[in-house]
DNA sequence: ACATTCATGTCACACAGCTGTCAGAGCGGG
DNA sequence: CCCGCTCTGACAGCTGTGTGACATGAATGT
């Protein structure tokens, strides 16, 4: 995983355009996202990045892959790798022989992108149980969401639940700031007709809910907040 | 985008009362909206109006809208334009194939124009984000933009909102004179009523804001300011 | 079903920090 | 030594943010 809670995933698709919505999506998703068209690329990229999870299209140039899956898994250290294969054709036949190699999932285009984030998440909080029990943490700050708990430096903090997502978010990607139009798109289920200064607010219940010590939710004038140790 | 940051919009539908409509309600919401019936004068539209988003009839004349978006997708110049799908019908299966096409987002018939433009508006937030956290640096100053943070030697750096957008162009254009007026249009959101003097004094307030040590703002007399090390 | 507690979004007001301008002092080149 | 340009400190106005209170609605417990 890397920094940030931010998954690494890499996209193996020789169909640009397809290559590019899913980037967009699980861009938007909180994936890191690196693409390549090639089999044997894709290989090397996965040595370089260790992505936490492949989008492996069916038929690709160089190394197939249906080719590249078993080599995965024939190599100790991306045994575990998860992988979810996509193919152009829905038959039974691919579905079982790309489960064979080893695949993780295989979803058949065309496919829904939401559907497909969907299931890369579920296929890592199983391949990952840490995931499920994400442990984020930041200048004291714990957040255990398999538990659904806060603390700070130890002690328990009670935050309600739009809170808690607020501070899930800056938790995930600290040290960057996030304007509150950004916050309302990300932490707000329903964001239409919501005023902008009601995240202001909810940053303010979170500074108190975090209790006395440093405050960590910084105001950046005129920009946003960002989650920050140094003032 | 526009001047006045007015948004331009194509609409793409050939049902005219709904054209109609959705002109109405995106006029109001600020967007400057062209029309248009068909598909292929659509991509005719596109290239010259160069429209920020565009809202797509599945079904319309000429090139079907799933056709239009492909093609959209297909051409580096607008691989990226926002598209939101519309459709009379609601059956997941032309959901999928919506977004299998490249589309950003699908609306089904009947719609709300409010969600709608609701929906325009977050995407086109998405589409423009400056996501990237550039890194900065020049004679031991350091800029995240990211973090919206700056360093001087390691050590943290105040600057106001204008004093950032000031050190952050002097950093992208480092060793390079920029004159007062330039520095008003580039720096400034609002350069109308503005005096130049006004830069000298926000010059100051970074060379102030950089602390001690040799002044990396150096006064090229008569003609401006630039960052550079050498004296 | 009811009562109660909790969470949420909005508002009005207070406050702090930022901003643009000015006038006078300072500086440099010719 | 003079002229033109720049630096500096002060200041008033303004924008953006913090804060407490409140009404509404959802969730919870009885």
């Amino acid at each position: 995983m890397g920094k940030n809670g931010l998954k690494r995933l890499l996209v193996v698709e020789d169909d640009r355009p397809i290559a590019e919505l899913l980037k967009h999506h699980f861009s938007s998703a909180g994936f890191t996202v690196t693409t390549t068209t090639d089999g044997d690329e894709a290989l090397i990229l996965i040595d370089e990045i260790k992505p936490d999870l492949v989008l492996l299209d069916w038929m690709i140039e160089g190394t197939s892959g249906i080719e590249v899956c078993r080599r995965l898994r024939r190599s100790a250290h991306t045994a575990k790798l998860p992988v979810i294969m996509l193919t152009a054709r829905g038959e039974e036949d691919d579905r079982v022989r790309g489960l064979e190699t080893g695949a993780d999932d295989f979803v058949a285009k065309p496919f829904s992108p939401k559907e497909l984030v969907a299931r890369a998440n579920a296929l890592l909080r199983r391949s990952q149980p840490n995931l499920i029990g994400e442990k984020l943490s930041y200048g004291g700050i714990e957040m255990d969401t398999a538990a659904h708990r806060v603390r700070r430096d130890g002690q328990p903090v009670n935050v309600g639940p739009t809170e808690y997502r607020l501070l899930q978010h800056f938790l995930r990607h600290p040290e960057r700031v996030f304007s509150r139009q950004q916050l309302l798109d990300i932490v707000w289920p329903h964001n239409e007709e919501i005023e902008l200064r009601t995240v202001d607010v909810l940053v303010r219940r979170v500074r108190v809910a975090l209790g006395p010590g440093p405050d960590l939710l910084r105001t950046v004038r005129s920009e946003g907040y960002s989650l920050d140790q140094a003032k």
